[in-house]
Formats: C-alpha cells, structure tokens, sequence
DNA sequence: TGTACATCAGTGAACGCGCGTTCACTGATGTAC
DNA sequence: TGTACATCAGTGAACGCGCGTTCACTGATGTAC
C-alpha cells in the first residue's frame, strides 16, 4: 500500500541506521538485505523502492556513519574548545575499540573500502576529510597552513590506524591490543604538542 | 589418485599462496574455494583435504602474506643495516598503496580481521609483533626499552592506517591519497629521528 | 629386489542454503476536479 | 468540502546463482613382506 511521505522518511532513515550498524559489525560482504531490511522492520522488497542496489545503500551507510561518528566527536564537549588530546582520548579508547557497531565507520571500514565502488570511496573520502578538519582546529596556529594540513592529515590516518590495529589484535592479545591503543595516543600528543610555539614539551605522564 | 609428498607440499603452497593472493584483493568473503583452488590448479575437494574449511586456510593464509611482506621489508635491503626511513619509504610508497594482492596483509586486511575468528587475530597479532620488531631496531638506543617499544607499536600501527587510508580515498581523490601518504612518511620520519638523543631535528625536507 | 596391497590426495557430482534482485500485486495516500 | 482515481511504497513469492561443505570413488604412491 501507498504511505505517507512522513513515513516513507523514516523507513529510508531506519534501512540507513541499520545497514550503517550491521556494515561496521560485520562488513558490507557479511550482511543480507533481508537481515537490514528486517531490523528495519521493513521487508527486502521495501529497500529496493528506495535503492537502486545493495552497493547504493552501502555508500549512504557509509556517509551516515562517518558524519554520525564526526558529530559524536565535536559535540561532546559542548561549551569549551575541544583540544588534540580530548579527540585522542575519545577516539582511542578501549570502549571506542569495543564498539564496533557504535564506533566510527572508517576505523570499521578502512581496508574494506579500497575495494568498493567509487561512491563508496567518496563517502569515506568526505568523512576523512571532515575529521581532518576537525583535528586541525586543535593545532596551534604556528607553522603554514599547509603544514597542519599535512600535521593533521597523518594524525588523522593513525587515530584510524591504531584503533584498526587495536581491534586485529584484541582476540589474540588483549594486551597488546591496549598497548597500541596507549602508545598512539602518547605519540599522536606529543606529535601535537610538538606543533606548539616554542613550548618546551612536557613529558606526557598520561597512563 | 594418491600423489607424492613432494607434490603434496607443493599443492598446499599453491593453496595458501593463491589464498593469501585473493584474500588481499577481495576480502575473505569476497572469494569463494573453488576460485582459490582453480588458481591453484586444483578442484575444490582437494582444498577441503588439506584444511578442515576455509577459515583455517584464511588464517594460514594471513600468516602467510604477513611473513612475505615483513621479509620483504628486511631483505630488500640486504648488505646494509636499514634505517626508519627506508622503511617508511617502502611502506608508505604509491607503489605499496597500488599492489593490493602483493602487499602487506596487514594493510590489505586491518579492519577486516576485527570480525574474524581468533586464530585469523592470531595470525595478524604474530605479523604486528614481527613488524613492530623491525622498526624497533631503526630506533636509536635512547630511552628505556619500554619507550621504544611503546614507540615502535605506534609507527607500525600508523604505517598501517596510513596505507589502509591512502587505498580508502584513493578511487574518489588520488590527489588525497598521495597527501596522505607523505604526511605520514613525515610524521614517522620526524618523529624517529626524534627519537635520536639530542640531536637537533633536522627539517625533513623528502618530497 | 620384486610383488601385493593399504593408503589417502585429489576428482567431480551433489547437498542445502542464503544471496541480490525482480515482479505482479495491494491499498492507503495525495491529487485533480 | 466531497468524490474519483492515479500514484507508488511496501509485500511476499519466485528467479537464478554461487556459496561452503560432503562424499563415493579413483589410482598412483609408498609400505610390508
């Protein structure tokens, strides 16, 4: 039957939010529509009203959850001015690592994504981009434009690195999966740091 | 037909190398056993007489392409004792980023192995520990052991999510996927030579 | 060394299953008059 | 405002297909005598 525009919102929003979460859990490879369309209370038929493809629907998860998990990261600490630290200590977190439905999507996807369609680069393209900014606007303003640029590009790429590593590692060796997870942040701080004037670099004394 | 031990050896070889091949390529579950074995120029039903399932020849076949790309690290350059930045000019080159069947597995597979069973994590935690060795052993001397260890599981995760990122982002902006890779290879550079007790940090001129 | 035979890697047909996608149909919505 | 009807999101059966795995069988290898 038809439905109303309204709801025809919300059931496109709700296949989003479920593919999103099953793709960062198990893949975009290890998921059915029939199990997304389902926990979006919808049968499969449904989601190919509203896509073309399975491959369509994944570049839009992807987008979602990118943006999704920037927005967690900036509004979080509404009110102060979030530093580098604050974003290292969020990102890579031991409970960032243990949710991998919940988390960011580029740290669920990254190696996946090399081998999807275009679009789907695209929106990990955007998402990256995004975070860069948001790592950039912690660096203090010393050096040229160019150069936070470059600063916050590979700072953005590790934090993505460390929790991938971090979580490959987790059923083997717990141990070694936290160690990772200390060891980035500890570089990544003083890495930026480092980029402040002339400040002598405090020995970093976080656990 | 029963066959010879020799051909046995060199069958199971075959196995694991197309295996470790497509994997990267493709994802686990992007191949199916009867790809893996025509590649190896054998029927499906002599895979399954060599491995109990495909899983376990997924995680030989990660320790496998792991091992590769580590002794591909050390040996290339043998004669003199390699320094961080061959290394990370190696790791983080366009060249690595370009070959994803004949790359490190790690890069290829970082976020993929998240989701795989125990003996895959193994697998990929063995290949880190190796890596995060050789690394290890450009760092100078400086600093208590712990540091430098600390410091290496950082690098080796960064060079990872380096790759992984730079293959990501590299269908929708090459142009990115390039910066990404040579803000890395700075950072690292930057941040090893730092490592060197003090010694003025030279400004890092690589391209 | 020569012969008889047990072993077992490899073959290829077959298994049930879930995949992504298509399609005839339904019926409430939203529009035209 | 009320009525007639076109629209189209959603349903659920059906499609062909390739998946991972099993199994009866083959026949050269390697062993026991």
């Amino acid at each position: 039957m038809k439905v109303s525009k309204e709801k025809v919102a919300q059931n496109r929003e709700a296949l989003v939010q479920a593919a999103a979460r099953l793709f960062r859990e198990r893949g975009i490879d290890g998921v059915g529509v029939a199990e997304i369309s389902k926990q979006a209370g919808l049968t499969h038929g449904a989601l190919y009203a509203q896509f073309p493809s399975k491959e369509a629907l994944a570049a839009e998860a992807l987008a979602d959850g990118v943006a999704r998990a920037n927005g967690w990261m900036t509004a979080r600490l509404e009110g102060r001015e979030p530093t580098l630290t604050d974003h290292l200590d969020a990102y890579l977190s031991s409970q960032h690592r243990d949710d991998l439905g919940g988390g960011c999507a580029m740290a669920a996807s990254a190696s996946e994504v090399a081998r999807q369609p275009r679009d789907v680069s695209v929106a990990f393209t955007n998402g990256f981009s995004q975070l860069v900014g948001i790592i950039e606007r912690t660096l203090a303003k010393s050096g040229s434009a160019a150069e936070r640029r470059q600063r916050s590009l590979a700072i953005t790429a590790a934090m993505i690195g460390g929790v991938a590593a971090a979580r490959a590692s987790a059923k083997a060796s717990p141990a070694l999966s936290d160690d990772i997870l200390v060891a980035m942040r500890r570089l990544l701080d003083e890495v930026g740091a480092e980029a402040k004037p002339r400040a002598k670099r405090a020995r970093v004394t976080r656990r």
